[in-house]
DNA sequence: TTGTACGCGTTATCAT
DNA sequence: ATGATAACGCGTACAA
């Protein structure tokens, strides 16, 4: 690879002046510069990232911290990660990939030791999470996807559960039901602080109030046969409740199922709408079911854009909710008529 | 930052000296060693990365070359990237996340002149893919997840297309029937040439040959409405075929519909299977099917690992098939005893 | 406007 | 066995 060196003798200048004009850091004559910017062009010289960062003290390079998959991992964290990259590309950085083993601590610190990136950018925030405290107490720029309890100054971007709930409510209010019910995330999935599934039971409940409808939950199947003896058991308590929002897709597929067995259908018999996942994935669904789908790239994007934006300057925190998007399938009706009844087949 | 300085300096000792110590490349006393050893501890010190990139033109990060998300994509790309990057970290490398833009040479050409990757990693690999033709031209490291026409002596990992329909062959074939047919991938969808299209038409019909079993194929439904359409083509004209593989998710929704629509039950009257889907996926449907699981994760580690090979030492050539792992489902059972007639509803 | 000289943190070569 | 010193490629004072 040919150097700054090497451009400088084929354009008779000194090093300096070439670093000069391709940087645009003092003013070089015209001339000067035409003469340099064409030796660059015929040689194809690059600036060495390792050579700059060593001098400058930025890489740009940011790393994405990426959690272990636990039990569900799925389209929405790709767009995550595809959505950072390309906004890092656009802003001039590069994006590292850096999966969390056994200790998401000791894998930072070594990380952020190594002078090799920038900043850094959290997927998968707890409400507690250890890996912003260390970050903070180390000085270690960076910002996250998703929140926690108390974001303080920290830059984010996240779901807005508030409009998202709002809009789910709003959906099937419209439709003139009257009751909705809520099968959140399992415990068992995601451990028990997991922020979307605490933000979104408290967001539901706050929305169907001011809407004036009912609101069930307590239900966190994280299976198909979870979904199943879960939908059972609401309609033993709940017969009145006609819309469902289900956050797991297993369980959607439980769900689903337990509908069939009553020789009850889909959107007839009840609305089902799923939480948090991806259009792609409601459309494996028959019939197609509406879904409030996560702004996983917008989010990714945004994360990586806070991140650029805190290592350039330092303006005020950046703290972004952009709500899911509500696609409305084949799975949303006005409610029943009348009560329904088990119409065994 | 403490640096190798600092910890000279703590250790009273020459740089050279700290910098043997601690990398042993060459003899240094046992109570020196102890010295330098305790001193670095003491600082936390930690090599930069950088400096030591640019001194030693290794760099220890490889590049997986993303390409832009085309209509489908899914869990499998996700576990290129995770394994990938897994295999990475414990190899002592790191990952960059590089997505392709609309000029993937120029990308290319652009990433590699940084100075920055020591190899790159290739994904979604064409029968004649460009990016695999410039690299080897550049004299550049790299490994294919998937693979050209021709791959030569270069490294690859792929899925074993032979293997695994032969497996299905074999699983369709124990079950009794005697008749399958293939939904490839769609030409849209992924482009004409693509390598998993092609390699898994032709390799069913020789495991179909081999078995002594019917085959067609034809059909490429991108859709749930061309995948309806596709099935009821593929009943008027092959009416003995009792086994189905499809290789596109979405067109299995159409399928299992157009299977509703005359009145047939899976798997009573159809066996179905879903080919280079996870099970997370095939989980999603009523009945769960079965599914040929392309080994992601694996393939991702495997591709990392050859290029860390390869950029170590240089041995033969690694190429390895890893074929896909059946996980039988719902949607599998023997062919129906008498030939289907249509029951509508 | 341009050139010289130094430092970033590391490894490698040469003396000692 | 250890220490001094020269690169690696770049940015940046400072001098011209």
């Amino acid at each position: 690879m040919s150097s700054l060196r090497d451009v400088a003798e084929r354009a008779q200048v000194a090093v300096s002046t070439v670093s000069a004009a391709l940087n645009g850091t003092r003013p070089v004559a015209a001339g000067t510069k035409r003469r340099i910017e064409q030796a660059a062009a015929e040689l194809g010289y690059r600036p060495n990232l390792l050579a700059r960062g060593l001098q400058s003290k930025r890489t740009r390079i940011l790393a994405l911290l990426y959690p272990a998959p636990r039990s569900g991992f799925g389209l929405t964290e790709m767009q995550f990660a595809t959505g950072a990259a390309e906004a890092a590309r656009e802003l001039g950085h590069h994006l590292l990939l850096s999966p969390e083993n056994a200790d998401p601590i000791e894998e930072l610190r070594h990380l952020t030791g190594l002078g090799l990136v920038d900043g850094v950018l959290l997927m998968e925030v707890g409400l507690d999470d250890e890996r912003a405290a260390f970050l903070a107490a180390a000085g270690v720029p960076f910002s996250m996807i998703g929140r926690t309890r108390d974001p303080g100054s920290i830059d984010y971007a996240d779901i807005d559960f508030a409009a998202t709930a709002g809009d789910a409510v709003a959906h099937v209010a419209s439709l003139g039901h009257r009751s909705l019910a809520l099968f959140n995330l399992s415990a068992g999935a995601y451990g028990d602080g997991y922020g979307p599934a605490i933000r979104a039971g408290e967001e539901f409940a706050a929305a169907a109030r001011a809407a004036g409808i009912g609101y069930v939950d307590g239900h966190r199947p994280g299976s198909a046969e979870e979904g199943r003896e879960a939908f059972e058991r609401l309609m033993d308590a709940h017969p009145d409740v006609t819309a469902l929002a289900v956050m797991d897709d297993h369980a959607a597929v439980g769900v689903i199922a337990a509908v069939a067995a009553r020789g009850w259908r889909i959107p007839d018999d009840l609305t089902l709408m799923l939480v948090l996942s991806s259009a792609r994935v409601a459309e494996m669904f028959h019939p197609r079911l509406t879904t409030l789908e996560p702004p996983g790239t917008e989010l990714g994007r945004l994360g990586a854009r806070m991140l650029v934006d805190r290592l350039s300057g330092d303006g005020p925190p950046q703290q972004r909710l952009v709500p899911c998007r509500l696609v409305a399938g084949d799975s949303s009706a006005a409610p029943p008529p009348k009560p329904r009844e088990r119409r065994p087949a």
